[in-house]
DNA sequence: TTGCTCCTCACGTCACGTGAGGTGGC
DNA sequence: TTGCTCCTCACGTCACGTGAGGTGGC
């Protein structure tokens, strides 16, 4: 690598590498959420220095996780869909059997139906006043 | 108190008296949680010696409690709706304002549609097998 | 020198779960 | 004596939040 390829690191937008920042702004997370995955195993940016620096297939894995986390899964399932996958090559998406989905669909349905009691108890409890 | 008056703690469920058990079994939660309430200043039972003992009005505030929780709130908050009632008296109400209201109800319905996004996206992925 | 972004501990939060070890009355 | 229900610590869990104290390059 020559010289002129060097970067700054907290302003690496330029090429296809990523800040922290970057990826927190990007997605709407904390920084401590990023490292708090990594300690669990999920991410493994690159080092320059101390300063982690996240590569395209890094983002791609965050943006799984949160898709993941979005449908309700645990950190530890989702990180176990992302091993389950082509195993050290980037994967494209969340890998889930089709028991794992059944199941969960179950427990968001019955979650929504909690949620639909609750807001009409609460909108019954507006009427009332 | 007449001796013909006393009760067996344990099996206390013939005066209007409940075991944290009895209380547990009905509200389906666990021993630990009714002694959690109880740590957070929620619920305050008398004793008959170490034995927890719960009065009519305790379980309503059980009831109140566990309500409140289904429509999302926080112990604290929970805490807080059931001390401005009446204060000192058993409360018959969650006492929330219009604002409590109406600021849990957009949490509600935000978690909803996110929640129906979810789901969505889990038939899709099911169908995609 | 000031500002911004980054870093590593490390304790705190929320609502309990989960043993460990012990008591009291049929 | 065995079973059941109750008790009090006290550490663990989940997904981070929140400082404290410090570094590095415009």
């Amino acid at each position: 690598m020559s010289a002129a390829a060097e970067m700054h690191p907290a302003t690496a937008a330029s090429d296809n590498s990523y800040t922290i920042g970057d990826l927190a702004r990007e997605y709407d997370v904390t920084l401590r959420a990023l490292r708090f995955y990594e300690a669990r195993g999920m991410l493994r940016p690159r080092r320059s220095g101390l300063t982690r620096l996240y590569s395209e297939s890094d983002r791609k894995r965050l943006g799984l996780i949160l898709k993941g986390k979005q449908m309700g899964f645990t950190l530890q399932e989702i990180r176990a869909m992302l091993a389950s996958e082509g195993n050290s090559n980037q994967p494209a998406e969340l890998k889930l059997t089709k028991t794992q989905i059944d199941e969960q669909l179950e427990v968001l349905v019955r979650q929504r139906a909690d949620l639909d009691t609750a807001i009409a108890e609460l909108r019954a409890k507006r009427e009332h006043l």
